[in-house]
DNA sequence: ATCCTTTTTAACGGAATTTTAACGCAGAGG
DNA sequence: CCTCTGCGTTAAAATTCCGTTAAAAAGGAT
């Protein structure tokens, strides 16, 4: 199981190896940066579920970084510090850090540390942002995995469920057959575009039950097929 | 301006003086437990924003605190403990905690850490930390632990309750097998899900004694489980 | 140590899903 | 007009998945 990408900011050699090592053998992915304006810029591109953040770095206060960073993000920050200080501990919470290690620390104290911050984001990210598709009377919610045609609940297997997913993610586009085979039985196997006939045939049956029902996935013949946005 | 409520858990009256006149300095309000049962019942009355809790109580072990009040609230715990292992924090964090105090603490620091904390959670106001769950005539305590279907009071085994929790704090969503084998053993053992089907049989069994009554888990083929919303 | 409750494991019938195979249809091109 | 190709549809076979039961193992309390 792949775990969450952390941001790794320190520029001791010997910690940022420990520190490395550690969310290796926990499988966690992980960039690293030795300064502040590379954290910023990595925070920005890289996109990480965490951030660990020495505070003593040579190009750019530790403070700052934090406060640059929660100008757009709410990314969780965990502070990692020589200086054990309250005065220090203050103004990095109060500056938008989540948690505050000093140094030397217990690489087993920081894990757990790790594992509750993120533990709190995920929440954050299934109750905020609602991850619901619309696309005429057609409604999937792919966070509770439940598709609805109006009213209509509908009920779909595995397969096709994914396939929905797929198509409804890149609504407009034209998906090739070895795409989306790709994608959903992970192998190029050329004999399975039979399979995916079929399993077109069965969702399209599920989502148009009724004649009136708009047809919402097109066919090209000899390249793929594509769901189309429904009209107004 | 008045401040956010707060549950101080703690059984030495010197350390509980020093936490309220403290939070009181801030204008936070509060109010006070001395063991783990009444901590809980307090949870559910007072509906604190965040609580404060000494994991050395006379009559529960704090850690149970923590795993009953997280299974219908997410509120933020910052846990103060004399015990500073590091498998002591690992134990609390891992089990909900959000924070970890070791006494003696300086009070400057622990407010940091409940500015920090309530921070975050007002960005997730919209949990609803209801702690009685109705579903048609299905009833929850979760601070009470009772459940009841009609009059009848039904007996659950831990980890049917801790089944049943899970999946009426997400009624309407589809829970994975995964997702739900992670939340009750913790690790990811693909051999639980026989296990898991056991358990699913017994507890629907109790749920529905009667013919009559309603279905409210259902089987999701290759994914997972749903505890559904029942018709009125 | 013993009993009782809870949890895990094993086995099997049946249901749901996936794959395979067969057939009809429509358009393109000779 | 015929054939060939790609597609949609249906039905049946093969496979996987699920629910249930019972018994064994583990855990707790007296």
């Amino acid at each position: 199981m792949k775990e969450s990408r952390i941001l790794i900011v320190e520029d001791d050699r010997s910690i940022m190896n420990l520190i490395s090592t550690t969310l290796k053998l926990n499988q966690y992915e992980y960039v690293c940066a030795s300064g502040g304006k590379e954290a910023v810029s990595q925070c920005a591109s890289y996109a990480p579920a965490l951030i660990l953040l020495d505070l003593g770095l040579p190009d750019m206060d530790g403070i700052d970084v934090i406060r640059t960073v929660r100008t757009w993000s709410q990314v969780p920050i965990i502070v990692i510090s020589a200086r054990g200080e309250d005065s220090d501990k203050i103004e990095a919470l109060d500056n938008g850090a989540d948690d505050y290690l000093t140094k030397p620390f217990s690489v087993d104290e920081m894990m757990a540390r790790i594992r509750a911050a993120l533990r709190r984001s995920i929440q954050l990210a299934s109750g905020s942002s609602e991850s619901v598709y619309r696309n005429g009377d057609l409604f999937i919610d792919y966070a509770a995995s439940i598709v609805k045609r109006g009213e209509r609940e509908i009920h779909l297997t595995p397969i096709e469920y994914k396939l929905l997913c797929l198509l409804s993610r890149n609504t407009g586009k034209v998906l090739t057959h070895s795409y989306i085979i790709q994608h959903i039985w992970g192998s190029t196997m050329e004999t399975d575009i039979v399979s995916l006939r079929v399993y077109m045939t069965s969702l399209r049956r599920k989502l148009s039950q009724d004649e009136s029902e708009e047809a919402l996935i097109r066919t090209h013949v000899g390249i793929g097929y594509q769901m189309v946005r429904a009209e107004e």
